[in-house]
Formats: structure tokens, C-alpha cells, sequence
RNA sequence: GCCUAUGUAGCUCAGGGGUAGAGCACUUCCUUGGUAAGGAAGAGGUCGCGGGUUCAAUUCCCGCCAUCGGCUCCA
């Protein structure tokens, strides 16, 4: 007999070689029924697979993402099977659980391509084995024989994979006619599958790597339920609606020309009114932190790039550089703002006491992304950084940080973004030559990022290896109406440009130091963060970003007149006015295609009819000086004003 | 850059070797206290661009461009 724990720490006996299955039947045939895998002492294992010695497990059910992973898990298998069946001499490479069901990497063979249209008769294959209910089996086998099992049939990749395995860890799955190369854990048999549906295919490099061939990715996802699916499929329909793409046509926010030039993005003029509001936004909490606004040109002397180390690395691959009509002079686009600020910091000589030197901009840049790349808003190939470099000494790093995040924190409040996450970039410590800067300099600025993060009680996740080469940074992801994550946000430490472009300041001590600079961008980018906050918002921005023109509506029928002229004084467009005497007494509703031509409607009801300017509304009626249509406008102006204006308050 | 798919009126899309269609939107007029209303008329497209096959191409073939989904990349 064996003791298993459960999560309640209540504990019972079990025969050794007792099953996961087994152990749920035991509780109740509900459970049973439910469950999809076992955690056996932190492990996640099949159901099928005996436990011989005491455990503390745990049962996964649809609602757990372990449970989860081992469904997809094994519908990705239940896929490949389906495909090795209908493309014979199909070759696997892998096939994971993904956050929203799972894909697999094959290679159909030289000449093959799966399509969009074969994705009907893979589903009706997956249906037939699901109806078979084909046991999947585990089975511990030698590398040897793995090696030798996976070579005769030729599956190169998985004899690659096998070849980075150790001895004695190499499991195989088996249902029907197919076996793969897996860790598991999977469910007992393919009938737990009930709906399917493969949603897309796409190219993936072999291992990620681009230099190598190029597989057949196929996407799809199951459910227990029909009716789970098609939820999904309505909530995938839905999300397609948020779409920043779409929403930004419809409301005519921006536009991209064929003859402007792909991922360059022309700023309609509602569009531009949105964006400017949220530049205006920061900007005054810039003011109150203390910043110096500069502006520097779009273009800068080719030597400029090669000081700062980036025509180097990114030359080659960018915009090329602009050539006049003197001989060898040449100007890049600037793909970045921190040199022309490096350049502003050495206009006069600095002291310890002019630092932290806060310089913000929106400075435009262009970088020469890869087509394929190229993605609405959110990837192009000209945006506007809501960029600042704070130089200061390494002392200063930590507190510069807390109140970057302090505007960043403001900005997300404002905005209502709940739904961010926080990364932090450690350099890797297993490869530390290749950041620059000093030993001491990382550490430090590496615990003073973390501590921040502490202070602020931010939850963040730490990611070694993912600093850039030339400091650590902290960036705030935001996931759009599909899931994909989006890096708006960041903060970063550099030590490497103050070197490269020899920044001093005389310390204390009459002796000269080298500041340390802090890129920094709470937006990210001007295009970027506007794409997503279409997306989390659904083009229902708050009343402060509407990007519209005033229309004063009110409710009340017996203020008409007063309301059409107050609406001409302050030079509104009440359509109201533009329907006929019969509609009007009416008060019939406003046309969506007619709101759609009212850039920002302002509904004035009877309540804050009475509540505000009632002295004045009551004298309506009948003939109106221009005197009082001026206080009521004035008053109305007020109002749209404060309701324009968020709160920069902490 | 790579793989898949798509590209027809302002928008959403149908069609298909013989010189283009619908709904919504738009213009004018009429009607209407069942209203994101009804009626009539009208305007709007060298069917992404360039080649080829054909008596004939928007439709078939090739190339290019752009876009969707993904991979790689992201200073």
C-alpha cells in the first residue's frame, strides 16, 4: 500500500501501481469523468501511468492549465496522426500545447503544401480516430532504440531532438498506428476530444532558426464541448471586431497609402486630434516631473550612428543613408533619439548639481522593419517615441526609475489598463562579457530595477539573457484583442552610449565622472500605444480622448431653440438641426451614420440641465441675448473641458 | 526576408473566358408621428499593377506590389 496526499493535506491508501484515473474514480465517477491529468509530486503525469510509491498529487481538471496542456497535448498528436494517415511520409518535427489549444511543426514533403482547404478532411480524420478511441500508451524506451526507431522511418527531425536527450529520459506515445517523441503527459484514449478545428496554417523555421528549413505549421484547437468551440469561434469573431485596423478605418483615425510607403502611417485628422491629447497628457506630467522638453531634426550626419555603435549593428538593414550634392556627405533617417540628446547634454559643461538631466521628445524615428513584419499600427516603419533620457549618476538610478514608473503607473490609471505585465531584463550571468559596462555598475542598477519593482509592489516577471548589450531595462506588456503581447512601456539603463559619446559631469569631488543615461518611453510609441488602446477600449475611448468636435444635445424638448443656437454660437454641429421640424419634435434618436459624422457628442440631460446653468436655461424660451448664449457656452466649454482633462494625480 | 491565404464601387462582400453585381453609405425628389423608416431616380469601378495564353481576360498562367495569419527580427 502506498499513501497518497492530496491537496488538502488529508491522505489516503492506495495498492501500488494505483492510476491517476483510478484515484479520481475513488473520489467520485464525476471526477473521473473530468479529470485530464496528475501532478505526482510536482510532475504532471497521465492518468493511465501507475504511481508505486507515497505522493502528494494533485488532479487537473478543463479548468486548470495543466489540464489544458495535456488535452492539446494530445490533440496535437491526435492531429499528426490525422495527417500522417492523409499525407503519407509526412515528417514531424514538434507539436506543443499553446495558451489557446496547440500546433505542430511537419514537413509534408518536397513539393507538398497543406492548405487552408485541406483543413476539412484533417478535421473529419481527427473525428474518425476520435471515434475509434485509440488508447495513447506510454512507453520508456533506450535512446538507442529511439534513435534507430525514429531513423527507419526516416523522421530526421525528431533523431535530431533525440540526439540532444540524455539516457533514460526518452518517452514515447503511441496511439494507433502512431508513436511520437514526447515527455507527455497525455490523456488515456482520443475520445476525450470531442470538437475540433483547425484554425490556420503558417511557415516556422525549423528550431527558430531561419537559416533552416522552413515547416508547415498547422494551428488548431479542441474542446470537451461542441458548444465550447463554437463559444470560442464567437469569441474570436468578437475580438476580430476590436481590431485596431478595423476600428481606426471606421472611425477615420489613420490610413496607410501605397503611395506614401508600406508602414508608413498617415495621422487622420481625428486620428491626430486622439494623439495629441495623450501627448498633451504627458507632457504635463512630464512638466511636473521635472523634464526638458527639446526638439532635434529627423535626420542626422551618418558619423553620428557610427559614434553610437548603431550603424555598426543595424546599418546594413535600415532605411540607407541620404546622400546630398556634396561629395561623401551623408545623413541617416534617425532610427532612434538618444544620440541627438547625447549631443544636447554636451552643449554646456555639466555639475553633479545639474543632474538628474530629464530631456523628453517626441521624436519620430524610422527604422526599415522587415516586410513581413509590418502589422496596422503597432509595427512601423515610422513612429513617434514618447522618448526622455535621464542622465544621472549611478546613486540617482533607482529614484529616476520609481518615478518613471510613478508616470508610467499614472499614464496605465488614466487609461484604465489593468491587464499589463511587467518584464524585467537581467543580463545572462553565464555570459557576461557580452554587455558592456562595469561589473558593479549591472549589479547595481540590476537590484536598484528589482527593488523598484519591490517598492512598488509591481509584479514582474525577471527574464536573464533578455538585457539589452548595453543595460538592463523594465518593459510593460499589454496584450491586444487576440492575445498577442505588445511592448508599450519601457525603462532602460545604458551605459553604453554616455561612453561612446565621452558624457562627463564634475562631481563633488572636482573630478570628472561619467553619468548614466535612462532611456525611458511610457507609450512605447505614439502608434503602438494607440493601437492597443483602440483595442482595449473598442474605439470607446474615454470622454478626455474622444477625438471630436463638441455637439451640445439636450434632452428636453422645450430647449431646442435655445440648444440650436448655443450649439451655432460655439460653432458646434448639433444634427439635430439638420433634420426636419416633424423629426425634431420627434426628438428621434441619432443614426449611427450620423453619429459617425459628429466627432464628440456631448448629451446634455435634464438633470445637468438643472443642475448647472439653470437660471440661464429657465429664461429660455422666446428671444436669447447673445449675452446669456455666451454664459451658457462658456459654461458648456468649461465642462467639456474639465471632463478633457485627467487627473495627473498619483 | 520566409511560408499560407487574400486583393471586385466609400464600406461589407457575391460573381465568373464574351467589355461588371448586391446590401449599406452618397446625391436629388416624393412619402411617413411604428423611424438605425418607405418609394423613385441617380452618381460611383480601366475587377491591385505588369506581362503571357486566347478571336476575346476582371475571370486561366507567370511576375511584381499591398494586405491577413504565422515564423524570423524588433536599436
Amino acid at each position: 500500500m502506498i499513501k497518497i496526499t492530496f491537496p488538502d493535506n488529508s491522505v489516503r491508501e492506495y495498492e501500488s501501481g494505483v492510476t491517476g484515473l483510478q484515484i479520481a474514480e475513488s473520489i467520485s465517477s464525476r471526477l473521473a469523468k473530468d479529470v485530464l491529468a496528475i501532478s505526482v509530486n510536482g510532475d504532471t503525469w497521465d492518468l493511465t501511468r501507475p504511481i508505486t510509491e507515497d505522493s502528494t498529487v494533485n488532479l487537473y481538471k478543463w479548468e486548470d492549465d495543466e489540464g489544458k496542456h495535456a488535452y492539446w497535448h494530445s490533440s496535437a498528436h491526435l492531429m499528426a496522426e490525422a495527417l500522417q494517415e492523409l499525407f503519407p511520409g509526412i515528417k514531424f518535427g514538434i507539436g506543443p500545447a499553446i495558451e489557446n489549444g496547440f500546433y505542430y511543426d511537419v514537413d509534408p514533403g518536397e513539393g507538398i503544401a497543406i492548405k487552408d482547404s485541406d483543413f476539412p478532411r484533417i478535421e473529419k480524420k481527427m473525428m474518425e480516430l476520435i471515434a475509434a478511441k485509440e488508447n495513447i500508451q506510454r512507453a520508456s524506451i533506450a535512446k538507442e532504440d529511439a534513435l534507430k526507431m525514429f531513423a527507419d522511418r526516416n523522421e530526421n527531425y525528431k533523431v535530431e531532438l533525440i540526439n540532444e536527450l540524455e539516457e533514460g529520459t526518452i518517452t514515447t506515445y503511441t496511439q494507433g498506428g502512431f508513436t511520437d517523441l514526447c515527455r507527455g503527459p497525455h490523456l488515456p484514449n482520443t475520445s476525450y476530444i470531442r470538437a475540433v478545428k483547425i484554425l490556420s496554417v503558417a511557415g516556422a523555421y525549423w528550431r527558430g532558426d531561419e537559416k533552416r528549413r522552413q515547416l508547415t505549421r498547422l494551428y488548431g484547437i479542441t474542446f470537451p464541448k461542441k458548444k465550447m468551440l463554437d463559444d470560442y469561434l464567437v469569441l474570436l469573431e468578437e475580438a476580430k471586431k476590436r481590431d485596431h485596423r478595423k476600428i481606426g478605418k471606421e472611425l477615420e483615425l489613420f490610413a496607410f497609402s501605397q503611395n506614401v510607403g508600406q508602414g508608413l502611417p498617415l495621422w487622420l485628422p481625428k486620428g491626430t486630434q486622439l494623439r495629441l491629447r495623450l501627448e498633451d497628457f504627458l507632457k504635463r506630467i512630464q512638466q511636473q516631473f521635472e523634464y526638458l522638453q527639446v526638439m532635434t531634426p529627423h535626420i542626422g550626419s551618418k558619423q553620428l550612428y557610427v559614434t553610437s555603435g548603431h550603424y555598426a549593428k543595424y546599418g546594413k538593414d535600415s532605411f540607407q543613408p541620404i546622400h546630398t550634392p556634396e561629395e561623401g556627405e551623408e545623413f541617416l533617417l534617425r532610427p532612434m533619439n538618444c544620440p541627438h540628446h547625447c549631443e544636447v547634454y554636451k552643449v554646456s559643461p555639466k555639475s553633479y548639481k545639474d543632474l538628474p538631466f530629464r530631456l523628453a521628445e517626441f521624436g519620430t524615428v524610422y527604422r526599415y522593419e522587415q516586410s513581413g513584419e509590418l502589422h496596422g499600427l503597432t509595427r512601423v516603419r515610422g513612429f513617434t517615441q514618447d522618448d526622455a533620457h535621464i542622465f544621472c549618476t549611478p546613486d540617482q538610478v533607482k529614484d529616476e526609475f520609481l518615478k518613471v514608473m510613478d508616470i508610467i503607473f499614472i499614464i496605465f490609471k488614466a487609461l484604465d489598463f489593468k491587464n499589463f505585465e511587467a518584464q524585467i531584463s537581467l543580463r545572462d550571468p553565464n555570459n557576461k562579457e557580452k554587455y558592456i559596462g562595469s561589473d558593479e555598475n549591472w549589479d547595481k542598477a540590476e537590484n536598484d530595477i528589482i527593488e523598484a519593482c519591490k517598492e512598488k509592489g509591481l509584479k514582474a516577471t525577471v527574464e536573464l539573457g533578455e538585457a539589452a548589450f548595453y543595460g538592463p531595462k523594465l518593459d510593460f506588456m499589454v496584450k491586444d484583442a487576440l492575445g498577442r503581447r505588445w511592448q508599450l512601456g519601457t525603462i532602460q539603463v545604458d551605459y553604453n552610449l554616455p561612453e561612446r559619446f565621452q558624457l562627463e559631469y564634475t562631481g563633488a569631488d572636482n573630478q570628472k565622472h561619467r553619468p548614466v543615461m535612462i532611456h525611458r518611453a511610457p507609450f512605447g510609441s505614439m502608434e503602438r500605444f494607440v493601437a492597443v488602446l483602440i483595442e482595449h477600449t473598442a474605439g470607446k475611448f474615454p470622454l478626455w480622448l474622444t477625438p471630436t468636435q463638441a455637439v451640445v444635445l439636450p434632452v428636453s424638448e422645450k430647449y431646442n431653440d435655445y440648444a440650436y443656437s448655443v450649439a451655432r454660437e460655439l460653432k458646434l454641429r448639433d444634427i439635430r438641426a439638420e433634420v426636419d421640424d416633424r423629426n425634431e419634435k420627434m426628438g428621434r434618436k441619432i443614426r449611427d451614420n450620423e453619429l459617425k459624422r459628429i466627432p464628440y457628442l456631448l448629451i446634455v440631460g435634464e438633470k445637468e440641465a438643472e443642475n448647472g446653468e439653470v437660471s440661464v436655461r429657465k429664461q429660455g424660451g422666446g428671444d436669447q441675448s447673445t449675452e446669456k448664449i455666451a454664459i451658457f457656452a462658456e459654461h458648456i466649454n468649461k465642462e467639456v473641458n474639465e471632463m478633457m482633462t485627467p487627473s495627473i494625480e498619483g
